[in-house]
RNA sequence: GCGGGAGUGGCGGAAUGGCAGACGCGCCAGACUUAGGAUCUGGUGCCUUCGGGCGUGGGGGUUCAAGUCCCCCCUCCCGCACCA
């Protein structure tokens, strides 16, 4: 290739890019150029430029490091925060910025199970391979602050915060988590056993055996988030079953109002809050018993008020619903319990009571005959048929009646799998006048609707749930919706019959799985099989090494399989001897593991004390980069950025962790992210041949608009992610290789705003690089490598032109907007090339406005203009105001609203002076009106 | 079904109620070239009888002025999905 006979020694291409990128990132790391120092302990530094400084904790959602490496796709978040925390040190902020790597997880597992090698060792080898990509973007991030997850200095304080949580225990008196102790001495009373067993129902983690979602195909239970509508694992796609497990948990529904209330205190994308009040899904109303055979004796067990959980169980003579409706009790006339309601069988009679309505049997000739055919038939059904079902309501009276307690009425009951076992109580008062699905009921199986709130005159549908006056409703008539509600509450409270509640779709959180590459919990069981915490002078408690780290897996639909964990094989690790204070016994140890989701909750923490042994944060590096500010009640990262697919999971977690370490007192901020920031997704066109079957998309051609050609034949187009079974994957390694990180990066942040989502164009980079180009000639001369700016002043229109340039521009950089940022860039610097010299007042500061998003061209183009340091901590330029103010305004004029001659008048000229002008512009005899905005342009009114 | 977000040139996208399409890609023309998938310069919403007309998913409205505000409708994306 003779490419480059031409070429003038010092273009600016990818050559030129590479050698520069390289010798930078190495002078950044010879300088530790974006180290940030910390108030105290050994990141302390009392003479960097910026210690002490207000600070900005710049933060990317940390990746799993897998094994194909980025494409193009990852780094756009990183580079948004790159770009923005760069700016931010220009304005005068300490900024911490660092990447860490969330590395536990399945696919370094699954890999470990097909070749045998080490999940460490494959994992190890994915974070260096990052590490490299990172530096090669030319990130500015400070490496010293660099955690994993799997460190063991790092999931030791993981553990350690396990054991707060597990140590403690929530107060609903004062809505926070207690230690434990606090608790042991309130039952101090107790005998040791009743004691033990109370104390352990109360911790904020703990063992329950509960149905939980088992998911044979994986050999591993999974939280309720990792389910995905149609019931199945989000990983893998496999079969989840309901089985009763022992596993652990943790309490997140003790926190279900505050991670509700605090969302309040947060800068998030209103779409993210929403799907966490519905994921929390808080919903208030009553409890209301219905009595059912004999009077019931109200036997309520009664403990100290503050650690009793409220009483949701059904007894045997009350069935206990819930409601957000109690002023429409009047109107239920029958309930429905869940098919696997466990009073069913209780309640089910001999044979069917006298005079029971043919359709309500089902042609059934007793009511266990009826009930049994009717769980086959639901049990039967998968999660995705019974939702498609949903529209069609079938169920079956079970033959036994409910006193509704507001008016004495005996209503029938049903079961129904319209009713779910796992909300509220799995039972149902049926209110068809106002409810749409109790009507559907009703309307099947010929039931009595009875409205009880007056719809609107003229309303012609079925169930109305909407406002109105209470009808049909003894006491109640006459009040609207709320004062209803509060009316009917007391008077259930004062009869005994119920009580105001509110009930949350949020369920605990289950914690253990069975896997190898996960924390080990730092707990041992006793010999009677109480979990017991280690103390933690036994911390960290490390993964053994293990022959075989495969859980034992089961066919798909296996459901009657039991889970057995790798940890367990390995018999010499779980069967210890330990003092525990009352010397040497035999201990078990936990064999399962925490979920991925452990390492991340907490995270950020670390980046702010790295290398704290004595504690997983201290209080004085906490209080200064996260602790509340002015304006930032609940303190938290200054900005946090990632991508939607966490809005559930890994943010409710991490805010549940920080919450429970709030209370506890180890940090001073209630939220850990105090601004969030969901970056859009950079996706791609596949193609696929004839066979459906992808073919390479770099080499396919568009011949005609809407035609795509690979290798001569016709190809289908699809858009979506990009992936490596896709086969289009492109690399940021390639892109540097041929464009440079620096238009690389620029790029990725002119093609539009940070948050859109938006398709990958490889031939549309050259732009970038086209403009750095510009830049670097404006500067530079291209045969000589010297810079060629001059220092005679700037013109007037320049000049003008570059504050009007660093107004918008230090403006967009504040909000996040580089795409319109990099236009105005590009603006300035078409308007030097226009030039015969550029001024160097112009030329320094363009620079410095370049260098967050294309840093290392920045950093030659300072040190060819004449400067020893890096450009990092110059200030960011700031407009004159005067500057801002053009000396002559072109008003358009508009006639009827439409443009049909401009005039050019003295910027500072009055409104009459404008009008004349304007008037004097356009052939209008008696206008009507004259409009003349400031600045803007003046509309005529004919 | 409920909730949220979005529809602007061939493409990505700009526009505190004030000149729609900044900036970039692509495309067209030209320059420099043995050459161009390099670089530079200019042009580029659509229609046009060259006067102008029409244009921000569709329809109505408010206004001197609407991509932007209000009402109705259509389409696409995301979340939840019988949540009592």
């Amino acid at each position: 290739m003779n490419e480059q006979v031409d070429t003038p020694k010092f273009r600016y291409n990818a050559a030129l890019a590479c050698k520069i990128e390289a010798q930078w990132q190495d002078y950044w790391q010879e300088h530790g150029t974006f180290h940030a120092p910390n108030p105290v302990g050994d990141l302390a530094d009392p003479k960097h430029p910026r210690s002490g400084a207000p600070k900005q904790f710049v933060l990317d959602m940390f990746p799993y490091p897998s094994g194909s490496g980025l494409h193009v796709g990852h780094p756009l978040g990183f580079i948004g925060t790159d770009v923005f925390a760069r700016f931010q040190r220009m304005a005068g902020f300490n900024v911490l910025h660092t990447m860490g790597f969330d590395a536990f997880g399945l696919p370094a597992e699954q890999y470990a199970v097909q070749t045998g090698t080490h999940p460490r060792t494959t994992t190890e080898e994915n974070i260096l391979r990052y590490r490299a990509q990172l530096r090669m973007l030319g990130l500015g991030h400070d490496d010293r602050r660099s955690v994993a997850t799997i460190d063991v200095d790092y999931y030791r304080w993981t553990q350690w915060i396990f054991l707060q949580i597990f140590n403690s225990w929530f107060d609903p008196s004062v809505n926070k988590a207690r230690p434990i102790a606090e608790l042991e001495a309130q039952l101090a009373h107790l005998p040791a056993a009743e004691r033990n067993k109370i104390v352990d129902e109360h911790r904020l983690a703990y063992i329950s055996e509960a149905p939980v979602n088992w998911c044979p195909g994986l050999g591993t239970v999974l939280a309720n988030e990792e389910i995905t509508a149609d019931g199945r694992s989000e990983r893998g796609n496999f079969p989840v079953f309901k089985r009763n497990l022992k596993q652990w948990m943790m309490r997140i529904t003790a926190y279900a109002d505050r991670l509700i209330d605090d969302l309040d205190d947060v800068q998030w994308p209103e779409p993210i809050k929403l799907m966490q009040r519905n994921w929390i899904g808080r919903s208030t109303g009553a409890f209301i018993d219905f009595a059912v055979g004999e009077e019931s004796d109200q036997d309520l067990t009664r403990r100290p008020a503050n650690i009793a959980e409220p009483p949701r169980e059904s007894s045997k003579s009350a069935i206990k619903v819930f409601t957000t409706r109690p002023d429409t009790v009047y109107g239920a006339t029958y309930m429905v319990l869940a098919p696997e309601h466990e009073l069913v069988d209780k309640l089910v009679p001999a044979g069917w009571p006298a005079g029971t309505h043919g359709k309500w049997t089902t042609g059934h000739s007793s009511p266990a005959e009826a009930v049994a055919a009717y769980r086959l038939f639901t049990a039967s059904k998968s999660e995705v048929e019974r939702q498609a079902d949903a529209k069609e309501k079938t169920g079956v009276f079970i033959g036994a009646y409910a006193t509704n307690p507001a008016n004495g009425a005996q209503i029938p009951i049903f079961i129904a799998d319209y009713v779910l076992a796992g909300y509220g109580t799995g039972a149902i008062m049926a209110v068809p006048g106002q409810d749409e699905r109790d009507w559907e009921f009703a309307e099947i199986f010929e039931l009595p609707i009875i409205r009880t709130v007056e719809p609107p005159a003229g309303w012609e549908g079925k169930a109305f749930t909407g406002e109105g006056p209470a009808i049909n409703s003894g006491m109640l008539d006459g009040l609207g919706v709320a004062e209803a509600k509060a009316k009917i509450i007391d008077w259930l409270e004062s009869a005994k019959s119920g009580e105001g509640a509110v009930t949350y779709r949020l369920r605990d959180w289950l914690f253990s799985r069975q896997r190898y590459w996960g924390e080990p919990f730092p707990i041992v069981y006793d010999e009677s099989g109480r979990a017991i915490a280690l103390p933690d002078s036994m911390l960290p408690v490390e993964l053994p090494e293990v022959a075989d780290f495969s859980p034992k897996t089961f066919a798909d639909d296996d459901a009657g399989s039991s889970p057995e964990t790798p940890l367990s094989r390995a018999t010499e690790w779980v069967h210890v001897t330990l003092d525990l204070g009352d010397g040497p016994r035999q201990y078990t140890r936990e064999t399962n593991v925490m979920p991925q989701w452990a390492g991340s909750c907490w995270y950020q923490m670390r980046y702010a004390d790295p290398s704290n042994d004595k504690a997983f944060i201290d209080p004085a590096n906490e209080a200064y980069w996260v602790g509340p500010r002015e304006g930032q009640q609940s303190g938290g990262v200054d900005l946090y950025v990632g991508g939607v697919e966490h809005a559930v999971l890994h943010l409710l977690y991490a805010r549940f962790w920080h919450k429970i370490l709030f209370d506890l007192g180890y940090v001073s901020s209630f939220e850990p992210y105090h601004r969030l920031f969901n970056q859009g997704y950079i996706q791609a066109y596949a193609y696929t041949d004839e066979r459906g079957a992808y073919v390479p998309a770099e080499e396919v051609v568009e011949e005609q608009p809407g035609v795509y050609v690979w290798n001569g034949q016709k190809v289908d187009r699809e858009y979506g992610k990009m992936g490596k079974s896709l086969r289009n994957v492109v690399t940021p390694d390639e892109m540097c290789e041929r464009y440079g990180a620096d238009t690389f990066r620029v790029y990725e942040m002119s093609m539009g705003p940070l948050e859109v989502s938006r398709p990958w164009e490889t031939r549309a980079v050259v732009g970038a690089q086209r403009f750095l180009q510009r830049v670097w000639r404006a500067i530079v001369d291209e045969t000589t490598g010297a810079a060629t700016v001059v220092d005679t002043p700037a013109d007037d229109a320049t000049r003008r032109a570059l504050h009007k340039a660093i107004a918008g521009i230090r403006e967009d950089m504040f909000g996040l907007r580089f795409n319109t940022a990099i236009a105005k860039l590009i603006e300035l610097t078409n308007a030097l090339t226009k030039l015969p010299a550029t001024p160097r007042e112009v030329a320094e500061p363009l620079v410095v406005m370049l260098s967050p998003l294309a840093p290392h061209i920045a950093e030659e183009l300072w040190r060819k203009l004449g400067h020893d340091e890096t450009v990092t901590y110059q200030d960011f330029p700031v407009a004159d105001p005067a500057l801002l103010v053009e000396e002559t305004v072109t008003y358009p004029v508009q006639v009827n609203g439409k443009v049909r001659a401009r005039v050019s008048v003295a910027a500072d000229a009055d409104e009459e002076t404008v009008r004349t002008a304007a008037l004097a512009e356009v052939n209008v005899a008696n206008p009507k009106k004259v409009i003349v905005i400031p600045g803007k342009l003046v509309s005529v009114v004919a």
